[in-house]
DNA sequence: GCACCCATGTAACCAGTTACATGATTTG
DNA sequence: CAAATCATGTAACTGGTTACATGGGTGC
C-alpha cells in the first residue's frame, strides 16, 4: 500500500501527540508547513482513508455537544511510519518559482535583474526571522524536529549570503 | 490575465530560441527541470492557451511530411514575460519530502536516523555531479542562466556540508 | 452579545504526471 | 532495417488549494 507524504505527516503528527484533525493542522502550521504543508481538505479525507486501512483508529470523543474525533496510531500505523522513515530518500528536488524568474532575468536590464536578486534576499531574510521566532519559542522539541528547524535557518542564511555575493559581483559589472 | 509559472517557462524558452513544443521540453529537461519541470501534457495545452491569448503565434512548418508547428513570442508575449520577470518574487517555499522524513526520524534508532542523513548527503552528491556535468558542457549560456546553475551547485554543496556536520555531531552522541 | 477558537467536512477547481496513441525522419 | 530522435497531442489520474457550510464552546 503506497501512501502519500501527506499520509505520513498525519501518521507522524499523531505519533508526536496530535489527537484530532484540527490538532494536526495546528502543529503542521507552525512546523512542517515550511517544507510540507497540509490543508483540512487533505487531512480529514486522509484520516478516513488511514482508518479504513487500519493504520489509525478513530474514537468519537466530543467535548460537550461539540463533535470531535480522537485518533491514535495502530501497531500497523506505527510500523508504516517507521518503515517510511527508514526507507531510502528521494532524489533531491528543488521547486522554486523565484529561481525560475532569475533564470529568465536576462530579459531585464541589469539594474532590474539586480533588484530581483535583492528581493530574493529580502524574502529569505523574512523567512529567517520567522524561523528564528520559532527557535526562540520555549519548549523542547524532539532532536530531529529541532534538526530540521536548524536546517531551515541555515538554508535561509545560505540563500542570503548567496544573494549578497552575486549582488556585489553583478553591481561591479554594472559599474564597469 | 494570471499565467502559471509553467506558462512563463514556455514564454521564456521561446525567447531563448526554442521553436516547437518538443524544443521547449528538450531545453527544460537539461536546464530548469532541476527546479521547475514541465511535461508534454502541460506544454502543448499551454502553447494553445497562449496562442488563443495572443501571447504567442503558431505557424505550421512541417519538415517534409512530419507535422510541426513553430511558435514565436508576440509583442504582448514578450511584454508579459518581462513584466513577470520584474514582478516581486514569492515568499520562499521549500518542498522537500526528505526533510519531512528527517523531521520524523525520532521514531528510528539513532543509528538508522544517522543513516538517513548519510543517504541525504549521497543524494546531494549525485545531484552535484549532475550539475557539474552541465557546467562542463561547452557553450556559453546567458549570464542569468549560468547564475542559476551556480546556485544549484552551491545549494548542493551547502546540503552536503550540512549533512556532514550533523553526521559528525550525532555520531558523537551515539558513541557517548 | 461578539469575537475567537475548536472542530469537521465537502465541492469545485487547478496544476501536474503518466501512460497512451500516432507517425515521420535520421543515423548507424 | 532497426533504433533513436523529432514531433504532437489526449485522457485518466493524483495531489493539493480554496472556498464554502456548519455549529458548539470560551473569554471579554
Amino acid at each position: 500500500m503506497e501512501l502519500s507524504p501527506t499520509a505520513y505527516v498525519v501518521l507522524g503528527m499523531l505519533n508526536l501527540g496530535a489527537r484530532t484533525g484540527y490538532d494536526i493542522k495546528g502543529i503542521v502550521d507552525h512546523s512542517t508547513r515550511f517544507f510540507w504543508a497540509a490543508s483540512y481538505g487533505q487531512i480529514y479525507p486522509e484520516l478516513n482513508r488511514l482508518e479504513k486501512a487500519g493504520l489509525v483508529t478513530g474514537k468519537h470523543a466530543p467535548t460537550g455537544g461539540r463533535k470531535r474525533k480522537e485518533y491514535d496510531l495502530t501497531a500497523a500505523g506505527r510500523k508504516a511510519l517507521i518503515e517510511w522513515a527508514a526507507a531510502p530518500p528521494q532524489m533531491p528536488e528543488l521547486r522554486d518559482s523565484n529561481l525560475l524568474k532569475l533564470f529568465f532575468a536576462d530579459v531585464l536590464p541589469l539594474e532590474q535583474a539586480l533588484h530581483q536578486l535583492l528581493m530574493r534576499r529580502l524574502g529569505h531574510e523574512q523567512f529567517l526571522a520567522l524561523l528564528r521566532e520559532l527557535e526562540a519559542r520555549p519548549g523542547d522539541d524532539p532532536p530531529f524536529v529541532d534538526l530540521v528547524l536548524q536546517y531551515g535557518i541555515e538554508y535561509a542564511e545560505f540563500n542570503i549570503e548567496w544573494c549578497k555575493r552575486w549582488e556585489q559581483r553583478l553591481s561591479k559589472k554594472e559599474a564597469a
